[in-house]
DNA sequence: CACATGTCAGGATCACTGAAATAT
DNA sequence: CATATTTCAGTGGTCCTGACATGT
């Protein structure tokens, strides 16, 4: 016996977990990250996109400066990085006004692969973003930063 | 030497990912399961949640309907269903139309650990959303089940 | 036969904890 | 001494793959 009406009602989910944010931001960064995975069909590249961008952005850094700006766990840096240097992307040297700290930049191969994975991360964006239209792509951003600021940023106060 | 400056500043996140949905996304994501982890004091309520809601919802129901229709993983909810039997919050029993099918349902135990649970999500929901007007907590829902619809929610098709 | 279900084993990413060594 | 930085080891949850036995 087949039972068709059970299973091929396409979508009813749980009206209880369909009112909960923190359910919907998880599902939805899920997908998100789906996206992004299959359009660099790289692992870790989340993380590897955000240290790129940052240290482009942020120049000469620290590794805990760079930690706290990205919302980025210190250890979980530390092994990106790791292969980051390994691969020529980014460099690691002493910086002499604190011998404590690494001073993180970017490399000229560092920086072509940023600019790859831009095209990469912007095309999963517009795929995330299909359904909605321009004004509540901002909408949803806006909101989004707006939670984040609150929530301030960082790992380890 | 203290050199102040540079680590004072509270904010200066990355424009590049302050500009992409997707890493708000998962920063915003984290920060939710980092209050709900914190409001009930105990691991994997993400999905004992999901699970105890969804069989309260939708009565007895096959563990493969509920994998999809809560779009969990369908080895994660055997181990997850396996803890809850076990502390007599939910049940499996034979289905008499099916019999390779599980008929799960809510112990009234598990009717009442849902209730207790539904208080503590819904306090971390209303933390996660404190810097939201009532308007843009229902925009921001809104805007999620859009995304989660399109991207249409099952795991296995 | 093809297909669905429940189960299990394992990998991979991610977020997090705790601790050590070094330097301020 | 207290604190900050880098680093390492390890845990746990989530997502995913592949496989198997059983039943339709």
């Amino acid at each position: 016996m087949e039972l068709d009406g059970e299973h091929s009602s396409p979508h009813p989910p749980s009206q209880r977990l369909w009112a909960t944010p923190s359910w919907l931001l998880n599902q939805v960064a899920s997908r998100a990250n789906r996206l992004v995975a299959e359009a660099a069909d790289r692992p870790g590249m989340r993380l590897r996109y955000a240290i790129l961008a940052g240290l482009e952005e942020f120049g000469p850094i620290s590794q805990a400066e760079l930690s706290r700006r990205l919302g980025v766990d210190r250890g979980d840096l530390v092994k990106a990085l790791n292969e980051l240097e390994t691969e020529g992307l980014a460099a690691r040297s002493a910086d002499p006004s604190d011998r404590r700290r690494n001073s993180l930049q970017l490399t000229p191969d560092g920086e072509t692969t940023l600019a790859g994975l831009d095209a990469l991360v912007g095309s999963a964006q517009t795929r995330l973003l299909t359904p909605l239209s321009a004004n509540e792509r901002e909408q949803l951003s806006f909101l989004l930063r707006r939670l984040l600021e609150h929530h301030d940023g960082y790992n380890r106060p």
